[in-house]
DNA sequence: TGTACATCAGTGAACGCGCGTTCACTGATGTAC
DNA sequence: TGTACATCAGTGAACGCGCGTTCACTGATGTAC
């Protein structure tokens, strides 16, 4: 819903009745490949599935998109950013302290995966054979990361070193991957809180993942408790203030 | 080609031709689908393509198995046993220090990854839509968390506690999931080392799916010494013995 | 050792279904004068 | 305000392809006597 405000919104005065219902039209296509996606899995999405849904002829979705590849990276660039947003939502209802911070947004990641796990599938899953992402769903990829940087940057300034309680040892070969790392997403800070700020986003997506596919076995019951204790686990690696009570 | 020998080995003297070329036929369906699925992804897995691969009529196929799923079923208990098999040799090859023999175990593992995307996918990525995993292949499921155990258990021998660097805290609800967890892959260990235990087998998960399924982005490239760092940050966290020069 | 019979592997045709994409078309909505 | 024209949405048929599974069958291999 609140997509669709943002869409009406920033359509200039003069827009007619026609770019209206395209819009809103777009935006139910999206939601009806959505409900596919939960169903057949992001390999298997159908237009012609869609269409039924929408109860159009499957031609009739060209004039909204230009194939099936099409629509499916609008569905992953969405996902992203619904993410994204949660997990920013989150971050800034958490108060100041880092620690406090990086518990919200892990939580928010989580629970969104949960209520869409489809979705998450789609963009954290396995990848869609055949299917090439095209480089505007990168940016849209990052922001779980950069959100982390800022979460790290108070904490970890580079002029007023914290002390870390295990920092890994740092060879050549991993500073130049790390500087890569931290041109893309992490600003000025030392190699070791970007090598520590990598883990913690891969325990992140990993602790996601490994439970909502349920690789902990079918019977495991979902481990709220488990995952805090896992999340509170990598704050404390990285020295975050406020992690202890969160 | 090593499966195939133990297949020859463990099948009576009394055997006949027919059955020998059975096994052989079935051991090759079975690889000419681990092909297939390189090709397509396991949701997409078409019986017939696998039997035109073979040159056989699609129907020749249920000789041999009972249809699609009973070859998938085949396919995920053999790719738990083969990346199961990988870790072992590695842990068995990697010395007596437990540290020494987690990273082994992880490199194994992401190695093993690497090596067969299209099967790690099959096993630790996103589930297939449609494909119920029956029990067998829950028991081939947990081998990794069971070595790790292994490797954990005289380094945390419940009479001989060694401290812990940091260790989450324990609340009830935590208590009663990690002793389920227990009673599936652990032994009797602290609850601490079982919740630590769960996010050193997550993260290794993690780590390798996040950077096979290219979640750092497409040009990142392939980072084993962020891998090795991680790993043995985890090792640092479970307190190993010998991990800092592994 | 030889023969009659049972077992098994693989064939080929068919059923009934799905898919993405193209194309010429109808009819409605919007625009310019 | 009214009319002629352009734009656009959606239709329906078609192309050429894919799929899993069933079934009656042929012919080869193995078994029992």
């Amino acid at each position: 819903m609140f997509s669709s405000w943002t869409i009406v919104l920033i359509m200039p005065a003069s827009t007619n009745a026609r770019a209206r219902v395209r819009a809103e039209l777009t935006r139910e296509i999206k939601e009806a490949a959505r409900a596919e996606l939960a169903l057949a899995g992001a390999g298997a999405l159908s237009l012609r599935a869609v269409a039924r849904r929408m109860d159009m002829v499957p031609s009739a979705l060209y004039r909204y998109f230009d194939g099936r590849d099409a629509l499916l990276t609008a569905l992953i660039i969405e996902a992203y950013q619904a993410v994204g947003d949660a997990a920013e939502a989150a971050d800034r209802d958490a108060g100041p302290a880092p620690g406090r911070r990086w518990m919200a947004m892990g939580r928010a990641v989580r629970a969104w995966a949960w209520d869409y796990p489809s979705q998450w599938a789609l963009i954290y899953g396995s990848p869609v054979p055949g299917y090439q992402a095209p480089a505007d769903t990168l940016e849209a990829g990052t922001r779980i990361l950069r959100l982390l940087t800022r979460v790290l940057v108070d904490t970890h300034r580079i002029d007023r070193p914290t002390p870390l309680p295990i920092a890994p040892a740092i060879d050549p070969e991993l500073h130049r991957w790390l500087s890569m790392a931290q041109d893309v997403a992490f600003g000025p800070m030392r190699d070791e809180v970007v090598a520590l700020g990598v883990v913690a986003y891969t325990y992140l997506l990993g602790a996601v993942s490994v439970e909502l596919f349920g690789q902990f076995g079918p019977d495991a019951t979902p481990a709220v408790a488990m995952f805090d204790a896992g999340l509170r686990t990598t704050g404390l690696l990285l020295a975050l203030p406020g992690i202890a009570g969160a």
